[in-house]
DNA sequence: CCCTGAAACTTGATATATCAGATTTCAAAA
DNA sequence: TTTTGAAATCTGATATATCAAGTTTCAGGG
């Protein structure tokens, strides 16, 4: 069913527009990262003149950074106060059932809309997994893994709740490294990954749901202890 | 169990420093409004200057405000072009599935967590929402309903959960007193919350969590007809 | 009549200045 | 020694100015 929007076919040379990071979305994202990884402790007062000075920007994008930092709950607002830092385990902790909350509704719409194509996507990327599992190359199941939560995201067909989910992320590429080096589980997440998209693929939203959230909930607990211990 | 912290019991009298609301912070909510109101409607373009002009305010706190915006979905930036709006029907029925993802762990926590005190509050909440059901005033319910799942986040303890699910409300209250006046709509809503209490009372976290998110995911669709008709 | 491209204009992105609330300091009074 | 409160200071909140990317306009060449 092909679609005649009379749209251009986007040309693969043409940048694409949110690709040009602003400068505000780079200080959004350094600052995120420090928060995650912990340079930027919990608790932490954030004041803007001095961090602009830091970074070598003005307020103004730093300003704005830290709103959405704040939309995402890593940062509380104290008016008239200043910036803190909010982040610990039990946030993270939140994080993960934010995140498998998130995801399942996405499975279960991509399981009631996944065309042909999205099928065939899934599949290739279920066999690239396997392979790379059998092969214990981490690099390339750390970039299978994005692939494979992207095709879902994509099959959903959902936009506000695929953005949401991305929010929840927090742990970086060290800490996959780390999860991915354990062979075990690397077999057990190809398993349930594997369900996961069978479920999909076989248009069964209940059971892609549930699969989906199982996932995200034990994985998600690996993460929670490799980054905080315990 | 007392808690000995050493802090003074916060006075009536003291005004929350989150009670005085910044600029930004209006300007955010208004802006919020009219969106979801429809009064600037989807792929509408803000301008920030005029916008500000308009509002008679300068920029800076227009384009905070517009970073949380961003950071909800409302609206989308496009680079070095400028602010769009985001919302249709299809986005706000996504923040339904949203909402009952969400609500539904945080039910769940709060049947797992709930002490004494809450379960004393959630069951006074539920009895004034049968009398205020009976006698059909609808002003008291759409409180009542504020009282009860503001009961349910507290007991739950959860911070990032509560505040993404604040996030997912796409009517006002006016949409609220017309879904209210329906007698019948009422009645099932109050049998709904009735069943999601005492699974929390009882403390059975699959049960509450599974009436909360049905409850949520069928009230919510009645203000997706509402609001956007059909 | 259509294509090209440079100038004018629009507008978001960034920087800087100013204002005002909150905290701290410290000396004087109790 | 403790308390008080006013001045000094810090710092977020707001306003304004500047910069640069993107769009539009339109004259000139094909």
């Amino acid at each position: 069913m092909e679609e005649a929007t009379g749209q251009e076919p986007r040309s693969s040379l043409a940048i694409a527009p949110e690709a040009r990071q602003s400068l505000r979305g780079h200080v959004h994202q350094q600052l995120r990262m420090a928060i995650i990884s912990g340079r930027l402790p919990s608790g932490q007062r954030l004041n803007e003149r001095l961090l602009a000075e830091e970074m070598e920007i003005s307020t103004t994008p730093l300003k704005e950074a830290l709103r959405q930092l704040e939309a995402e709950g890593l940062v509380e607002v104290l008016p008239r106060r200043g910036v803190v830092v909010r982040f610990d385990a039990s946030f993270a902790e939140e994080m993960i059932l934010a995140r498998a909350a998130l995801e399942s509704p996405i499975a279960a719409l991509a399981a009631e809309r996944v065309d042909d194509d999205g099928r065939a996507r899934l599949g290739a990327t279920v066999q690239l997994m396997r392979e790379a599992t059998e092969a214990a190359d981490i690099a390339r199941l750390i970039l299978l893994n994005e692939t494979f939560h992207g095709a879902i995201h994509a099959a959903s067909g959902s936009r506000h709740l695929t953005r949401m989910v991305a929010q929840q992320q927090f742990y970086d590429g060290s800490a996959r490294r780390v999860i991915h080096r354990d062979a075990g589980e690397s077999r057990l997440a190809f398993e349930e990954h594997k369900g996961i998209a069978e479920a999909i693929i076989a248009g069964q939203p209940q059971e892609a749901s549930a699969r989906m959230s199982a996932h995200v909930l034990r994985s998600g607990r690996l993460y929670l202890t490799a980054v905080f211990g315990r």
